[in-house]
RNA sequence: UACCUGGUGGUGUAAUUGGCAACACAAGGGAUUUUGGUUCCCUCGUUCAAGGUUCGAGUCCUUGCCGGGUAGCCA
């Protein structure tokens, strides 16, 4: 942890309320966040963000954290989705979460006994009224909603019917239990918001104990009291459930008052961040899965080779705010390559190959050179590869015609081999197409290693792998799923299917990897030399392994070529 | 149209709470380099507008303009 420099930073205005509430002596000085997802889909980058906010708060000012379900829709919930939110917040904090998972239907009792209190303090009732009709009684912005014909009912007419309700006597739909606070209250959610519903339906943790589902502002509030959380921090659409959320707290004698703040949600360009729209994804096979890695899942960015700590520092950079900002995508993935650059080991591997013969080395005879591990990082060690007299370049590397300042490998031309030697094209062969398959090349023996003696420079260093040696792989290469700066932002459904990159998924075979590639680390990750970072991906088996590009190297040989 | 909420470089986030507008990313330029990567240096904004209070305003007040949110028995 870099302690020093953390103190220097600035603190956002989260941390601000966090320090005037502890200056001030709230709560006795303790800090309590949480993070309530509803389980009915995968977590998203978006996610991370709230993640890193709840969980960085109580970490930062010595409080705790916990991970609570709000399952309180039984129709849209799975206990697979349960379990990948938990992988996933303990993969991005780096905390068991040990004891400190807890879900809403755990209090269903607690809630229902407390929604029977305020129906004994006259201020809930129990309403027949259809979802057509309360929302036609509801008002307008300009008008005030009509009551409810039920609105007055008696105290013990309501409490037998909310028990009735709980009982199972009625059909989904057919009645609610709404709280009466104004019907002509500029805020909507305060013209006696409904507080439970009928639903039979089967839930993933309490089967069907309960058809009868509490709504999610009566709920969270519960909750985060019953949980004690001091800061109950969720995104800014919730701004005007915040008086309604204090008037339920406001309702029961002697519970902890916990307080609800608001932040906006994470915009980012070129990405949807919508859990219907990312399940339209997986359900419509455009993807092939939740971990599908250009998903911007937690689970996809995961399998892709993002680390925690890249996610982590992204969050840390584009900061907390009231503001409904986009970020650039290439904000994130700046964090992996800022964060991999320093922590992958350099390999070499061969994406496009194409046969260089080395025409003066001897037939049969290879050969161990040194090379580094990470120049970032002289703790990595060196590692030994392989050189004979066969080899494989990227296409790239060679060209017929090579432009001015193309420093890389050309007739006539001398490049150096990284970590071997100096060789010089001296011929080369095409196919029927005009393709070019073959290179012939001399070496010069005095340059083991990477440098001549005679101290002459060459302008171009590229990568190779032995083609007795290779290794035989598959590598899939990653491109932004959507071509649109921001397809999530006014578009629909419909619409954003459109922005769908074809090319987002390329697959290369027959790719050829230096041999230490052989037995990897899932954990690990690589920089192969000028190509990006890569990782092993889950469907890798040692007859055929698979490689996934993490993040592409920022290349600027696009502006060379440009300015000529 | 009613209510809520926000507006600081190209993009985000800061500014000791009224005291010389800073940091990151992007862009452009340069240096180093056994990959054109990495690293390092330089350049790029008078804070939405107008008025007011003040010695002094990004910060306080007024008005206007623009953006986002809200009328589920979703969360």
């Amino acid at each position: 942890m870099s302690e020093p420099q953390e103190k220097e930073r600035s603190l956002n205005f989260l941390e601000q309320i966090v320090e005037d509430d502890l200056k001030s002596g709230k709560h006795g000085g303790r800090v309590a966040t949480r993070f309530p997802p509803e389980p009915n889909g995968y977590l998203h980058i978006g996610h991370a963000k709230s993640i890193c906010l709840n969980f960085g708060l109580a970490q930062k000012y010595d409080g705790t954290f916990y991970l609570r379900f709000d399952d309180t829709n039984p129709s849209k919930e799975e206990t697979e989705y349960v379990e990948s939110i938990i992988d996933d917040v303990r993969w991005i904090t780096g905390d068991t979460l040990h004891n400190r998972i807890f879900f809403a239907s755990d209090y269903f009792k607690q809630m229902y006994d407390w929604a029977v209190e305020l129906i004994q303090k006259g201020k809930a009732y129990v309403c027949d009224l259809s979802g057509e009709e309360v929302r036609a009684t509801r008002g307008t912005p300009t008008e005030p909603g009509k009551p409810s014909p039920f609105r007055e009912r008696s105290v013990e007419e309501n409490l037998d019917l909310f028990e009735r309700m709980r009982k199972g006597d009625f059909q989904d739909g057919t009645r609610t239990l709404r709280a009466k606070i104004d019907m002509a209250s500029p805020n909507f959610n305060l013209r006696d918001p409904v507080m439970y519903r009928i639903v039979h339906a089967e839930h993933h943790r309490t089967g069907y104990t309960w058809c009868i589902y509490p709504m999610y502002d009566w709920a969270h509030g519960l909750e985060d009291s019953i949980e004690k959380i001091t800061h109950s921090i969720c995104t800014l659409e919730f701004e005007h459930h915040r008086p309604l959320y204090d008037w339920f707290l406001d309702q029961l004698d002697g519970i902890f008052r916990p307080r609800q703040y608001e932040f906006a949600r994470l915009g980012l360009n070129y990405t949807v961040m919508s859990k219907r729209k990312l399940l339209e994804l997986v359900r419509g096979k455009h993807v092939h899965g939740w971990d599908d890695p250009r998903m911007p899942t937690i689970a996809g960015l995961r399998r892709r080779g993002y680390t925690p700590e890249s996610i982590r520092n992204f969050c840390k950079t584009i900061g907390v705010a009231k503001f409904n900002s986009t970020i650039d995508v290439v904000m994130l993935e700046n964090a992996i390559r800022d964060d991999l650059n320093k922590r992958a080991l350099r390999r070499m591997g061969v994406l496009h190959p194409l046969k260089v013969v080395i025409d003066n080395y001897p037939e049969g005879q290879s050969e161990e050179l040194d090379a580094i591990n990470n120049p970032e990082n002289e703790a990595d060690g060196t590692r030994k590869v392989p050189f004979s007299k066969t080899l494989y370049i990227e296409q790239d590397d060679f060209r017929e015609d090579a432009p001015k300042k193309y420093f890389r490998l050309a007739p006539g031309k001398e490049v150096r081999l990284r970590y071997a030697y100096y060789i010089t094209c001296t011929d080369f062969k095409k196919d029927a197409d005009g393709n070019v398959i073959e290179v012939h090349c001399t070496y010069d023996p005095q340059t083991r290693g990477g440098s001549s003696p005679d101290g002459r420079k060459v302008q171009g260093t590229i990568h190779w792998v032995s083609a007795d040696h290779a290794l035989d792989a598959e590598v899939r290469e990653y491109d932004r799923l959507f071509t649109q700066p921001n397809p999530d932002d006014p578009s629909d459904l419909n619409d954003y299917k459109t922005y769908l990159n074809p090319d987002s998924l390329r697959i290369l075979k027959g790719c050829k990897l230096e041999p230490s590639l052989r037995d990897v680390n899932p954990e690990d990750r690589f920089q192969f030399e000028r190509l990006g970072y890569f990782c092993l991906d889950k469907d890798s088996t040692p007859e055929k392994p698979v490689f996934n590009r993490t993040a592409s190297l920022r290349d600027s040989w696009a502006k060379v070529e440009k300015k000529g």
